[in-house]
DNA sequence: GATGGTGCTCTTTTT
DNA sequence: GAGCACCATC
């Protein structure tokens, strides 16, 4: 048992309960994921359980690959039939064996959050929508239901609101879209999934699970929930795994208090803790413990670090998202010279588009960085195009994609005689280019009737080798691109480098993929492949040891870094204004779910945390002024609490840029010399209401600023031609000398946070 | 039907 | 700063 002797009593404890259900409570960094694979390894080699009788869910498919290795590795051999991964990976896999009792054909295709909600939009526009209800209230009706697991003939037993009878509409249209185009989204997957666990086809391989492990169980939905209850009520040991305090998906419909329902639904499961850090020092984890423990209804622990003391906590405040981002790519910079290892750094973010400044001051410090998130390579309009032209031959029922590859690829068929062949509403069964072919179309004139049906008939051919695989996928897929006619455009093109690339890249990814492949002894199918690129997520990319890495918190979760800095930490921005206002009207539940989220972010620092904000930001092209977040708050009021500790030594050192005027005045405290800045020709030059010239329009003001392909541009409305705007390139432009609008725009409040002076 | 310019609106977070 | 709808033009 010598696999055992490496966990410590509450982990051994945790992972070897087998007598009754299990609800591991697992603060960051206390060793869950070696707890749960010690567990599974137990169960194998110990316990002598088949590893078929094993189901072991993660939240992405990087958390479900680690957890296979590392089971592996302590069992020394790949265990055959071993259920491990995410939930829609799992059941994707599932409903693939069973298409036909889910009412799928084989060749069933999953389409990504743009396509469907392209989808969403066609549906509602066919519909007389009602005065001042808006597409996004639509859509998150649905994603609420879907979440929640409920099928549109559910809600008609549901209680709904009135205004949401709309909502139910489109959502029933939009489930008979799926079902007729023979597709599915994310979240009708796992109901799918649901469905298919209902039916006798798949009694067999349930009753097949006998023991189940899931991970991050508090941000499990109950459409996730819904699935599992098919296993729970049968298997033989359960094992959850989750921590209350870093539920950061509630808006993804997973409640706060799954795991305390857990317990209550299971009255004879036992709760271990594990409340012994072994990633952060002492310093990290207690302020990470001062801003969370303003969250009411815990299910309570407190973490221990087993790493001991480290260095302060730092604090940055800089004059706005730019120069914020030059501050940390300095730091950065140093620290690399100084011998720290790239992978050792990571840039935390509340969202994505704050990794732009980011990006340019780290391009211009030549620190190289990856964004783990953001954009996936599967997102790129090209890798969509070509994704989707492979789903439609796959999956000629698949209107989004015919519509789509029509676009890309123009045939002379626009979506208006798309509109009159394909119906997305009602009755008919024949959809995507099967309708092409079918030869009653009325509407039609005979001249575009004979140019559909050629259409028609030249998608068959194409189709063809890829149903016969008459060669190796990349070689068909290299052959349907050149005879659509990608590639020797793409070519002819000057401008389109970045999507020649990206092509070859993709072409590569398939060469990988077979070759993968064929080592796993699995054959590669074009179907197999499709899917793992729908279901990968994006925090899934490989890291690289010569990179730092950029990402939101949300893609955090998990990960663990010597070194992290956590940007933005403002008032409307982290926590969102969302949240600020959803507590102001009484509610608190999103307030406090940012306030996990932060935790998350702290927690994920093991020796250096950073928190640095901007006094101002720019919003949609204009700046706006932010208050120091009121996380930041917790942890400095506590810091004052404990006026003994001195401040080189204390927990709570402070890095401020020397503004000039008022250096800090502690004793002990460390000022770093003033950062000097040089100025960037970028957008930040400019904001709205500036008064400009330009070298030939004369005299104007600016009222917007955008990008123009890779240049940057502004929109300003010329004194001469005073009714429109013209967009014009940056360089063109020069501040008005007598201008001041800029200062127009100075906080009327600053508290300008000074951090205990 | 395709293309290109223009001016709105808007996203937190992602399987 | 991007995506999109809308319009004018070819």
């Amino acid at each position: 048992m010598a696999s055992a002797n490496r966990l410590n009593p509450e982990q051994h404890q945790a992972a070897y309960c087998f007598d009754a259900p299990v609800c591991i409570l697992a603060g960051a960094g206390t060793g869950k994921t070696k707890t749960i694979t010690e567990r599974i390894a137990a169960l194998i080699q110990e316990e002598h359980v088949a590893p078929a009788s094993i189901l072991a869910l993660t939240f992405t498919n990087k958390a479900a690959a680690e957890m296979r290795e590392r089971v592996e590795h302590i069992l020394g051999y790949q265990p055959r039939g071993l259920e491990i991964g995410t939930f829609h990976a799992r059941v994707a896999r599932w409903c693939r064996q069973f298409p036909e009792a889910i009412g799928r054909s084989s060749y069933f295709t999953i389409i990504d959050e743009t396509d469907r909600n392209r989808l969403l939009k066609d549906l509602v526009k066919k519909r007389q929508v009602p005065a001042g209800l808006a597409f996004a209230d639509i859509k998150h009706d649905i994603h609420m239901w879907q979440c929640a697991g409920l099928h549109p003939d559910d809600l008609v037993s549901h209680p709904i609101l009135a205004n949401q009878t709309f909502a139910r509409t489109i959502y029933t249209d939009f489930i008979h879209a799926l079902d007729r185009s023979n597709t599915t989204d994310f979240g009708h997957l796992l109901l799918l999934g649901q469905r298919l666990l209902a039916t006798p086809q798949a009694a067999l391989f349930k009753a097949r699970i006998q023991h189940v492990v899931v991970d991050e169980y508090q941000d499990t939905s109950p459409a996730q929930t819904a699935i599992l209850n098919q296993f729970f009520s049968h298997a033989k040991t359960i094992a959850i795994v989750g921590d209350d305090d870093q539920a950061i998906y509630g808006w993804r419909g997973a409640a706060p208090d799954t795991m305390k329902r857990f317990l209550q639904q299971h009255p004879s499961a036992r709760l271990v803790k594990l409340e012994t850090n072994y990633r952060s020092s002492s310093q990290i984890l207690d302020a990470a413990n001062d801003v969370i423990q303003v969250n009411t209804n815990r299910l309570g622990k407190s973490l221990l670090s087993n790493h001991g003391d480290g260095p302060s906590l730092q604090f940055f405040v800089a004059d706005d998202d730019v120069h914020e981002a030059r501050l940390l790519a300095d730091r950065i910079h140093t620290l690399i010279n100084q011998g720290t290892s790239s992978d050792d750094i990571a840039i935390l973010y509340r969202k994505n588009a704050m990794s732009r400044p980011l990006e340019t001051a780290l391009r211009r410090a030549r620190v190289g960085y990856q964004i783990i998130g953001g954009i996936r390579f599967f997102d790129k309009a090209i890798i969509k195009n070509i994704l989707a032209t492979l789903r439609l031959l796959l999956n000629p029922h698949s209107a989004i994609d015919l519509s789509r590859f029509l676009k890309a690829f123009p045939h002379g068929i626009g979506q208006k005689t798309l509109g009159q062949i394909v119906p997305t509403i009602d009755g008919d069964l024949i959809s995507g280019f099967r309708a092409l072919t079918s030869d009653s179309h009325p509407d039609l004139s005979p001249r575009m009737l004979k140019k559909v049906i050629t259409f028609g008939h030249r998608l068959e051919e194409l189709r063809r080798p890829l149903i016969e695989q008459t060669a190796s996928l990349a070689e068909l897929i290299q052959e349907l691109l050149t005879r659509l006619g990608l590639l020797s455009q793409l070519e002819l093109d000057v401008d389109r480098q970045t999507e020649r690339e990206d092509v070859q890249d993709f072409l590569q990814l398939i060469h990988q993929y077979e070759y993968d492949c064929e080592r796993q002894n699995t054959s590669p199918t074009l179907i197999s492949f499709l899917e793992e690129a729908a279901l990968l997520s994006s925090t899934d990319t490989a890291t690289d040891a010569t990179h730092i890495s950029l990402m939101t918190i949300h893609a955090a979760k998990g990960l663990e870094f010597e070194h992290v800095f956590v940007i933005g930490c403002e008032e409307h921005q982290f926590p969102t204004s969302q949240a600020i206002e959803d507590a102001e009207g009484g509610d608190t539940s999103t307030l406090e779910e940012e306030r996990r989220l932060m935790y998350v972010a702290m927690t994920r620092a093991k020796r250096h945390l950073t928190l640095s904000r901007a006094k101002r930001r720019q919003h949609h092209g204009t700046f706006r002024h932010h208050m120091p977040s009121r996380f930041l708050r917790d942890i400095l009021v506590y810091a004052e609490r404990q006026p003994s500790q001195t401040f080189g030594s204390s927990r709570h050192s402070l890095i401020r840029r020397r503004t000039g005027d008022r250096p800090m005045g502690r004793r002990g405290q460390s000022i770093h010399s003033p950062i000097e800045i040089e100025d960037d020709v970028d957008t930040s030059m400019f904001v709205s209401g500036d008064r400009v010239t330009h070298t030939t329009f004369g005299a104007g003001e600016v009222v917007g600023l955008r990008g123009l392909g890779s240049r940057r541009a502004a929109l300003v409305r010329f004194d001469s031609t005073p009714t429109r705007s013209r967009t014009v390139v940056l360089a063109h432009l020069e501040p008005e000398k007598s201008s001041n609008a800029s200062s127009v725009h100075e906080p009327q409040i600053d508290m300008s946070f000074d951090f205990g002076a």
